[in-house]
Parts: structure tokens; sequence; C-alpha cells
DNA sequence: AGGGAGCACTCCAAGTCCCCGAGTGCTAAT
DNA sequence: ATTAGCACTCGGGGACTTGGAGTGCTCCCT
């Protein structure tokens, strides 16, 4: 089960080289400043690295490296004679030198073992899942399961409610469940026609493919009178079929997990919203969590794209049964992060997915 | 096993009267009191009451008065020398003798109505007002969709997914639907008729009074081989017809609201971790807002029940349709909160849930 | 020429001291 | 009954000091 992992980095180094500092011991000093500041959250100062360094580097040669560094990018001070801080560079430089060998804790693992045995549905999964991580990350633990247009279609049922509702449930065969209920007039009768004619027409189709199919025979079947088609029409432009709309379900946990950090109340505020804005969430994992994408993803710099999150960063990776991406699931988080555990959590998650959803079957 | 926690002292006071001050003069300085601490967040002394008050008393005059509110247990001192800060038991008194007759601004009345056109199922309702009571309030809004045993059952449908798993849909008569997956391996055939025989003979029944009866003839008919009878008792107790269990769905939005009050790092992360935990979210609700209760309800002294609830209040109301509740909503902020507001807001939206979705039936 | 020691300088954080304002309780006067 | 007056108490905020940590620079050493 706890096979070495396949490292984030690796891959990223792939897309997008980052470039590292060239000497030996600059990287190595980049590279201990990284660390200490993740452990204390002061700016580090060139004495302190100086104690804490195994050879003897005096402070003053180490000063002159942080100036390097500094003038390369890769840190920053806060003010005159105050330490040096990691940038959004030298974090992207840590991360990919990271030792990519980690695993998790046995405790850990049997944590979300626990927590995720015995689940059957993608949905379940990805709540649990947002919950468990956000436990051992001890930060925002995210998940979304994606109605995406690439599910094999299992069943529709319709259903008449009152007098101008019609409730349409749609089954996928990885067991999400999307129910809409639409204003609409047909009889029982007609929804029946029109549930049995999709459901053995269109079983096993991806709902993509089902609806552009579904659309041409609409259109053909135009001229002739044909009420079957003509309830399929209307079911259609309701939106009965349409995965993607109420589509996403978004599982956020753990935000009172960043009142530990050291953000003022203003910025506190502001992520606090923006999380709570599901479809931003979903915009996030969606740009940066791509179908090919294999293993864990490390964005730091997440500001770029959505300015209340500066100062965090994303760690996360697509869920996928066999080549079909259903979801994905993230660790939010500040730059000061252990990205070591977060990294190999949601990689030992991720590997999961397939695995307990295809169990039984 | 969602039994409302049950707090018989808070459940009595709340009920009782409260007795407020004796004198005229006691009366209107408290109510005073308990005005400007709303509006400042700091403690009121005598000076800055005697000039705000339009009848021209002495400051000393109003600290004697003051004297003996805090000695009735509706102010108290911070410390010596600060000024005087209402009770819990002096928000209750505020609350009661403020006048009811007050309107929402046409502008939130016009927001309101809005956010909630065109919804027609009781999920949707419920997740859009827990956000527009968040907005207008400016505080958390919460609000949850009961699966209570009380629903009317529609219809529901079983459908195998793989190899050792069904999918159960329950639809009720008010748009609520319910699925689950279970670990099950029945041939679609048995679903079907299993699916069927519920649907013949239940259709309309509460989902109390039907789990009684379907009990009751499995019991009976146990000692005759009967292949449908047991198909449904598989598929009783596997859960596949409880409606409580992943039953209600809490919709809690606006935490963000909380950073802005004057609490520390402590307790807010305390307070956002019990609005994460959404069962004590269920229980509080379901412990306050009865059946019987009609309008809406101010609780005043959370911690008596959460202790991390300390120096907020719930302001809810059921969200009936006819007799039945499908729901509760309901606004929690700290005891500062605008009660005039976040009353007339509850009232309004509680009453909009009854028109709203039968508008159209 | 690269590393290290020393030095002067800067800045922040924390501590101390002190004063002021707001508030109280009590008493005496109206 | 009210109110004016008085002595007293706290907490908050400003001014000031001090100490630690850090930096950049220069000079010296190997």
């Amino acid at each position: 089960m706890a096979e070495p992992l396949r490292l984030a980095s690796t891959r990223h180094k792939a897309v997008m080289a980052v470039v590292g500092p060239s000497g030996h011991r600059e990287r190595e000093i980049l590279t201990a400043i990284v660390e200490t500041f993740i452990a204390t959250g002061e700016p580090v100062g060139s004495r302190t690295l100086a104690r804490a360094n195994r050879e003897g580097l005096s402070p003053a040669t180490i000063r002159n490296v942080m100036a390097d560094l500094a003038d390369s990018g890769f840190l920053e001070q806060p003010h005159t004679s105050a330490g040096r801080v990691p940038t959004t560079e030298a974090y992207r430089y840590y991360v990919e030198q990271m030792s990519g060998n980690a695993r998790l804790s046995h405790q850990d693992q049997t944590m979300i073992q626990e927590s995720l045995s015995g689940i059957s549905d993608v949905q379940e999964f990805m709540e649990r899942t947002s919950h468990v991580l956000s436990l051992i990350s001890r930060n925002v633990g995210v998940a979304v399961a994606m109605g995406g247009p690439k599910n094999a279609l299992e069943h529709v049922y319709f259903s008449r409610l009152g007098d101008q509702k019609v409730l349409a449930v749609v089954v996928t065969r990885s067991g999400l469940v999307r129910d809409r209920v639409l204003r609409l007039d047909l009889p029982q009768s007609d929804l029946d026609l029109a549930a049995r004619y999709i459901n053995d027409n269109f079983r096993g189709w991806t709902m993509e493919d089902m609806r552009g199919e579904l659309a041409r025979r609409i259109e053909q079947e135009r001229s002739e009178y044909d009420r079957l088609m003509q309830s399929i029409e209307q079911l259609y432009t309701q939106g009965a079929l349409a995965t993607e709309q109420s589509g996403q379900t978004v599982f956020v946990e753990g935000a009172a997990n960043l009142v530990t950090g050291e953000q003022d109340r203003q910025r506190l505020h502001e992520m606090l919203k923006t999380l709570e804005e599901k479809e931003k969430i979903v915009q996030l994992l969606g740009a940066y969590l791509g179908a090919k994408q294999e293993a864990v993803r490390v964005v730091i710099g997440l500001d770029e794209t959505l300015p209340s999150m500066r100062n965090f960063v994303l760690i996360g990776a697509p869920a996928r049964m066999g080549n079909e991406v259903m979801g994905s699931l993230a660790v939010i988080g500040p730059t000061r992060i252990d990205y070591q555990h977060a990294i190999t959590a949601v990689s030992y998650i991720a590997r999961l997915f397939d695995k307990i959803l295809n169990e039984s079957e």
C-alpha cells in the first residue's frame, strides 16, 4: 500500500522548470532558510542560521550568500535589519528539490483508512476526504466531485411532482446522483416514455456524447409531430440532463484552522469569504489540476489567480478512476505549510480513490 | 438517533416571561444602556448616558439607577471604574420589550424576493436562504432542511450499480431527494419488484408511518419464504428508506462575518469549528424551534447549550408548509446584533417559505 | 580571491514610567 | 428624591529607554 511517493515536483519540473540558485552552497543555504522560516515563522538572520548549520560557516559568509540570494529574487527583507524571508520563487525551488520519498506516518495512514473505508460513492468520498485532509494537514481541506460530462449515464428517472413540477433524477455509473426540479407540465405517462427511451438508448453513454446525440435526434425529427421527442426536448431544454449546472459539489472543511495563522483580521475575512464562494474553489482546482496531471501538484503564488489568497498555496491532485477524472482534492494552506506532510497526505488519498471505489465491483 | 438535546433549564427560562426591572425609569435606562452598548460595543458609563438622554437626568441619578440594575442582575462591570455592560438577562428583557411592529426595509425585501424567486424545492430554498440571511444580517445565516419522518413519500427507485452496490433514491412529495448507495447484492428484477411494491402501497404515506407498517409486514411474513419481502427487508435494514440518517442538509453561510467582531483568536477558532460541525447546528435549531412554535424565536445565552457560543444568540424560526415543519432557518450572531433587523428578516423569509413553494401547485 | 572577524549603524520589540480621562461610590446639600 | 461634589481607581496611550538581532562594509588572513 505504501509504495514510495511519486512526487509532484518531478512533474512540475517538466512543465515549468524552476531555476534554482546556481552554487551548491547557495542551494544549501536557501533550503535551510526556507526550512527554518517554515518552522519558526520569523524572518531568519545570518547568525541564527550559522548556529544551526552543522558545517561551521560564519555568519558573515552566510550574509554574503544571502545577499546574493536576495539579488536573484529568492529572498527579501521586510525592512532593513530584519532577517530574510523566502519569496514565492524560493518556495517553488524548495518544493522542487524536496526529497520525494517521504512516507505518510502510520498513524495518519490508519486514520485515513478508517475515515474512508466502506464508502461507495463519489460524493461521500469527497465529503470525508475534505474532512480528513483538514484534520491531517491542520489546514483547509477541499474536495470537489465534478458532475463532469465524461460520466457514464446509468439511469434517469422523471417524476411528476405537482401541478407544474417535474423531478428529474440523473444517476451516473459512478454513483453520482443529480436531482433537479423543473417547471414543466407533462403527464406522468409521457415522462415514463421519455425516461424509458433515454434509458434504453443511452445507458452507458457519457453525458457529453448523449447530449450531442440527443440534440441531433430532436433536430431530425422536429418536423414530424412526435410526442415523445417533444417531451424529451422540453426536458432537455429545461436542463433535466445537465449534470454540470448544479454540477460540482464542493466540500470545504477546516476553515477554522486559518485562524491559527498570523494573518490580520482583514485578510482572514477575505480568505473566509473566498472559501465560501464555491465557484472560485472549483475554478481554482479546475485551472491547476488538469486531466493529464497524474501526481500531486503544488501551486505556489495563488494570488496571481485570486488576490485574496496572497501567501497561500494549493496542494492538490485529481481523483481518477481509470482514465476518467472524477474530481479533485486539495489542501489549501499558508506558504508556511508543512509541504512534505501535506503532499504525502494528498497523494495517499488520491491513490486510494480508485481502489476504494472499485474494491467491491 | 438525532434526538434533540434538550436543556430543561433553558427551555424553562425561555418560555417563562422575562421579568424586567420594576420602575419606569429603570426600564427606560436599561433599554438605553442596551441600545448604546449594541451601537458602540463599549461599556457605557453614567455620564455618556446622561448626555444622550433627552430628559435631563444627571449622571449621579443614573449611577444610582445603574447600581440598582446591577444588583438585580441586569448589568455588570468588567472591572471597577469601567462602564456597565448588559447581561444575558438584560438582552432577554430588551428583546421582549422591543417594539414588535417594525418592517423590513424595502431594499431588503426586494433583495430577498429576487434571491428566492423561482425556487421550487426545499433544498434550494434553504441554500439560498442561508446565503441571503447572512448577507442581510451581516452575520451567520443557517438553514436546515430536515428529511423529517413527517414527509410524505412520493416515489422510491432502486438501481443496481455494480457488483454489490445498489443505489436507493427516495423522493418525498415536497421535492426532497435522498440518495444512498447500499452494499447489497440483489438483481435488478428484485429491486424493481420491491420499488413497485413500495410505490404502489405507500405513496403518500409519511416516512414514519411507512416504516412502521413496513416493519410489521416484514415481521408478519417472515415465516413464509417470500422473496419480495426478503429483498425489502434487506433494503430496509440497509437503511434505504431512512430519510433521517443522511437526513438533514445543513447550510451555513457568512461565517466570514464573524471575523468582524471583537472576539479573540481562540474564541473565533472555537466558533468556526462549532459551525463546521453540522450536527451541532441541527441540534441547536431542533432544540429551540419546536413545531408548535409559530413566530420568530430569540435564544439568548447559547453558551448554556454550547459553551463555544458564549456571547452569541440565535434568532430563528421554523419553516412550515401548512402544518408540517420542513426545516428551520436562523441567524446566529453576537449578543450585540441588531435584533430588530435580524428578527424582521427571519420572520419575513419564514413567511415567504410557504408561499414560494406553493405558488405554482 | 574567497572566507572570516570586527565595527558602526539600524531597526523593532518590550519594558518602564507617567499622566489623563472616564467612571465609580459615597456624602452632603437642595 | 435629586444632584453636586469629592476622593479614588483603573486602563489606555504616549514618551522614552534598552537590548537584541541583523545588516553592510572594510580589512585582514590564508
